[in-house]
DNA sequence: CGTAAAATTGCAAGCGGTTACAGCGAACAC
DNA sequence: GTGTTCGCTGTAACCGCTTGCAATTTTACG
């Protein structure tokens, strides 16, 4: 089933039917409708290959996200995907499980499909692959990262300003000791950077405050798991800030199974707001960060930029809100 | 960058490079280490369309579900993919939102693609559909059709024994006057079969029974909602029986935000077993469906069915087990 | 009605791979 | 030494679609 056949069927050429297809408005009404007749009566479906491969462009956009589990990337995926949608792009979607290896197939991959631009909303990118992402013929987004490379987007949260108001606010609560940092693969830059910032706004805050670091998984076990730990330590915090809603999830239920009660023995408080962290019991003080305005600038590059080929580098900060909810409360003294 | 310069550089034909790429035994070692060293030093990466559509067939495998924004579907997925990149072939996702025109437009994209397969895990499906994905010509995987036709694997939930199962327990425990089903959808088949296998279990059990259903959209606000609703509503149940973990999350939380405690003056109950209904708080008693094993199932059926053409539909019937855990106790008299 | 301009349509050359088939040495048997 | 076989490589015909360019038909207009 392919063009020739439905041509034959319209008795037009090949080159009639393209242009049927392709909305070139050059074809006749009265040949447009026959041909349209013929798609229909042969229920024909182009061959997507083909038509890039000829097209020598394809209509697909590529994400990659480390974690598509945890809903702050899903709801990214998601916007991006519907405002693609309204403009007649696709998206295909690739998962790196934080594995950087994984990653540079994903990253591969894309390229071999040929996709009309890439977005690569991950944390464990490095140097190298920046490199070689930035001699790419086709727009290209990235989250969080620090280098500023030519006709490259880079997106981030500030994350500065987002952990002096957690730690402003939970110092306003008496939390001026004992601090958890409570994140997954401190390893990669990006993620060791929101740490940081976190112990510079306590360092400022409260000079004596200690900030201790745990790490485990980015999943709610990865979130459970590491609270255990931290409970078999000696440390014990007066608060636990995670790294993310669905790590400190995985903490709320951990503190609970324990007998620990939230917020009246620790705080806990998370990052990103997803939906979930309003549904939790108790509910999860957290800072918004907006994922349908960053699916909202991400789909604009990668379409602009594919659009129009001047597509030159740009950097969205993104300005944090803090949501106070139930899990945060006075520091037991 | 394409073949042909891989193949002047390494000083062999186009065909050769294709050899080396694809594993087929028949190229000299040396000349094979010449053409691995040419690839690497240009960096090449194979154009994916030309190769699919020269090939005739793509290593790619296509799901839509209907809602990957819960768990449940994530779960399957994600399986799947892992499964499928085991195997060397990469997996496309589309999402339909539960709308029957978003799982036309995703069947026919699928086609145009050439998946190597395809699996339709929703339930919005229509006779008219199942219809056209019989006659393709790849293996198919549905979802909890009843329709048992030839070349389509499906693979189903024993809703009915889930049902009595979750009906038997909470009939035990004194809920035997006034069930609420809360649900999504209830107009496609496979989700008001739920349902009416929940009422005849019932009227079995205590044929004074009323099961009333409720229905909001499959999310967490969907549950909420959906509650709220019920709540002003004259109807009191003792115990609320969900179609999914999903929106049993929600519900718990509007429960929570109306004072009434779980499962002291309501009981609440899931279906799949998630991962959040062991975080949430309460936690949730549900019945477990095994997405690993379905994924499982998915992908070899898929693999083997594109493997060898030979592909014949078959069933499978997947049983669940009750999961007792914190959101149900005695019903209140 | 003739003719130039405009609107349609067809031809055919790719797009970047795969693969059937042919070609070509080298190894082997006689 | 010659005919065969075997192992490897090259040639070229596709795969199904797009698109520049040329050819053809319409339309506009004097």
């Amino acid at each position: 089933m392919n063009l020739e056949e439905v041509a034959h069927r319209a008795r037009v050429s090949t080159a009639t039917v393209s242009r049927v297809l392709n909305n070139k408005n050059v074809v006749r009404g009265s040949t447009r409708d026959r041909v349209m007749k013929a798609i229909a009566d042969l229920n024909y479906h182009p061959n997507l290959h083909a038509r890039s491969l000829a097209a020598g462009r394809s209509h697909t956009f590529g994400i990659i996200v480390s974690n598509l589990e945890n809903p702050f990337f899903y709801d990214i995926v998601n916007k991006v995907e519907a405002e693609a949608h309204n403009r007649g792009y696709e998206v295909v979607v690739a998962n790196t499980d934080y594995r950087p290896d994984q990653l540079l197939k994903s990253i591969r991959l894309m390229a071999g499909r040929r996709v009309a631009g890439l977005a690569a909303l991950v944390s464990e990118i490095q140097p190298d692959i920046i490199e070689e992402l930035s001699s790419a013929n086709f727009p290209v987004v990235l989250w969080d990262v620090s280098t500023d490379h030519q006709n490259l987007t880079n997106v981030r949260l500030n994350y500065r300003k987002s952990m002096e108001k957690l730690a402003g606010y939970l110092h306003m609560l008496g939390h001026s000791k004992r601090i958890a940092w409570l994140g997954h693969h401190v390893e990669f830059t990006p993620l060791s950077d929101r740490r940081d910032a976190l112990i510079d706004a306590f360092q400022l805050l409260a000079p004596n405050s200690e900030v201790r670091t745990f790490t485990g998984r980015d999943t709610l076990e990865g979130g459970w798991q590491t609270t255990r730990e931290m409970l078999s330590s000696a440390f014990e915090p007066t608060a636990v800030v995670c790294a993310n809603d669905f790590m400190a999830i995985g903490v709320l239920r951990a503190l609970r199974e324990e007998g620990i009660a939230v917020p009246q023995h620790v705080s806990v408080t998370g990052l990103d707001n997803i939906k979930f962290s309003q549904f939790c019991n108790p509910t999860l003080t957290t800072v918004h960060v907006p994922r349908d305005r960053i699916g909202h600038i991400v789909f604009e590059k990668l379409f602009s930029g594919s659009e129009t080929p001047a597509c030159h580098g740009s950097e969205f900060v993104i300005d944090p809100d803090l949501v106070i909810r139930e899990s945060t409360g006075p520091a037991r003294l």
